[in-house]
DNA sequence: AAAAAACTTGACCAGATTGTCAACTTCTTT
DNA sequence: AAAGAAGTTGACAATCTGGTCAAGTTTTTT
C-alpha cells in the first residue's frame, strides 16, 4: 500500500542491471549520499534513535529531498541493512577445504579485520541491528547466513577429521573469530581505552591480527610431535 | 539547576548506607522496577531510541510516577549505566600473578560468560553505550577500567616473563577474551542462528566456555617439550 | 486520629519529529 | 526550443514525545 507514490522512483527501483550509475547519475549519486549518511547515523543511534533531519544534514540534502528518494525512515534503514549481507560471504570464502587450515584461517582473520576497519560504520550498523534482536533482517538474509555458516562449519570438521587441526566445535570457533575481528570496529572506544591510544591506527589492527592469529592458530593446529 | 524539584528524592539520594532497602521500601522497590525496565529497553534501543512511556509500561508504573523518581531520561540512563562499572572488576579478579595462568584464565572466561548470561540486558546496555561512542560513561569509570586493564596486563606480562605462557600482547589478548565472552549475550540472535538453536541454553554456554578456553589456552600455555 | 510526608495519577503543554505537498528549477528527450 | 520528466525546496500538518502539575491517595510520624 502507498507503494505507487514517487512514481519516478519505481521506474528505477529494479532498473536494467546492464545500465549502472552513469545511466541515472543524479539519482544514483543522491541515493548513495543518503545511504552513506544513514549508515553512519543508524550505526550509532539505531533505527528509533536516528532522526531523519540528522541523516538529511549529514547527506547534505534537505529533508524534503530525502523523502523524494525514500518514502519512510524504515525504507532507508532496510535499504542500508540490505547492503550488509553480501559482505558476509567475502571473507568466508577463505575457509575452503582445499586450502591448508593455517593459511586459510589467517587469511580469514585478516580479511575480516580489514573489512571491519574499512567499513566501520556498516559493521557497527550490523552490530546494532543484531543487538536490537535482528528484527529488520530479512529471513532470506538470515537463512543465507545460516547456510553459509553450516557450509563453512563442515570445512572445519573436514580439517579436524583429516587431523590437520584439533577437534573443536566449528560454530563456536566461528563465533570466537567473528567477535574478535569485529570488536575493534564496533567497540572502538573501548579498544582505544584498553590499548591506551586515542585512535586505532593500522598498526593496532596489525597487532590485533597477529595476536588473534597466533593465539588461535597455535591452539588449533596440530603439531607433528 | 532545577535540581531542587522532587525534594523527597534528594533526601534519599545519598542516604545512610547503613539502612538499605527496608528503610525505604516503596522508593527502593519502584526505583528498582524502573531501572530494571530501563536497562532492558535502553539495551535494545539506546538512549535516544528508548521512549520513556515504554520504560514506564515495562516497569508497570505510569509515566508520571517515573518522573517522580527521576527528573529526566538522561538521569535514568546514567543511573543504569553507573551500575555496570563494578561488574567489570569481578571477573578480572581471577587474573592474579600468584595463580597459575591456566586455571586463572579458565576461571576468568567462565566468570565472564556466566556474568554475561546472567546479566544479558546489562551486557547489551554496555555494548550499546560503547557502540554509540561511550559518551555517557563518566571519565572516572573509563579511567577505572583503563587502570584495571593496565594492572591485569602486567599480570599477563609477568606470566610470559616467567615462561609460563607464550609471549603475547596482553591488551589484545584481553580484547579477544572480552569479545568472545560477551558475544553470546550481545548478539544472541546471531549466535542462535550460527548454532542452529532458537534460544541459548546453559549447555550452549558450557560448550562456548569449553571452546574458548581450550582454543586460547592451548595456544597460550607453554608446553614442557 | 490528625497532620505531614511520601507517593500516585491522568490530563496537559510545548517543542520535536515524521511525512506531505505545491510551486519551482534543472535535466532529458524529441 | 518546446515539452515533459526528474529533481529541489521550504513551508505545513499531524502526530509523538519529554516533561509538568495539581489534585488525589496512601503511608508515616507525632
Amino acid at each position: 500500500m502507498a507503494e505507487e507514490l514517487n512514481a519516478p522512483r519505481a521506474s528505477a527501483e529494479k532498473g536494467h542491471p546492464s545500465q549502472a550509475a552513469s545511466d541515472e547519475p543524479i539519482r544514483a549519486r543522491n541515493v548513495l549520499k543518503i545511504l552513506t549518511a544513514a549508515v553512519e547515523i543508524f550505526s550509532r543511534k539505531g533505527l528509533d534513535g536516528a532522526r531523519i533531519v540528522e541523516i538529511a544534514k549529514a547527506s547534505g540534502l534537505p529533508k524534503g529531498n530525502v523523502y523524494y528518494y525514500f518514502s519512510s525512515k524504515e525504507e532507508i534503514y532496510n535499504a542500508a541493512i540490505d547492503r550488509l549481507i553480501h559482505s558476509w560471504d567475502d571473507a568466508f570464502r577463505h575457509i575452503s577445504a582445499d586450502r591448508e587450515p593455517g593459511e586459510a584461517i589467517e587469511a580469514y582473520i585478516r580479511a575480516k579485520l580489514d573489512h571491519a576497519r574499512e567499513n566501520a560504520a556498516e559493521t557497527r550498523l550490523f552490530a546494532n541491528e543484531i543487538l536490537q534482536g535482528a528484527v529488520h533482517l530479512s529471513t532470506e538474509a538470515r537463512d543465507h547466513m545460516r547456510t553459509v555458516t553450516s557450509e563453512k562449519a563442515r570445512v572445519i570438521d573436514i580439517w579436524a577429521m583429516a587431523g590437520k587441526i584439533e577437534k573443536v566445535d566449528a560454530r563456536h570457533l566461528f563465533i570466537l573469530l567473528w567477535s574478535a575481528t569485529q570488536f575493534y570496529a564496533e567497540f572502538e572506544a573501548l579498544a582505544c581505552d584498553a590499548l591506551h591510544v586515542s585512535q586505532l591506527k593500522v598498526a593496532d589492527y596489525n597487532l590485533a591480527a597477529k595476536t588473534i592469529t597466533e593465539t588461535v592458530l597455535r591452539g588449533l593446529l596440530t603439531r607433528p610431535s
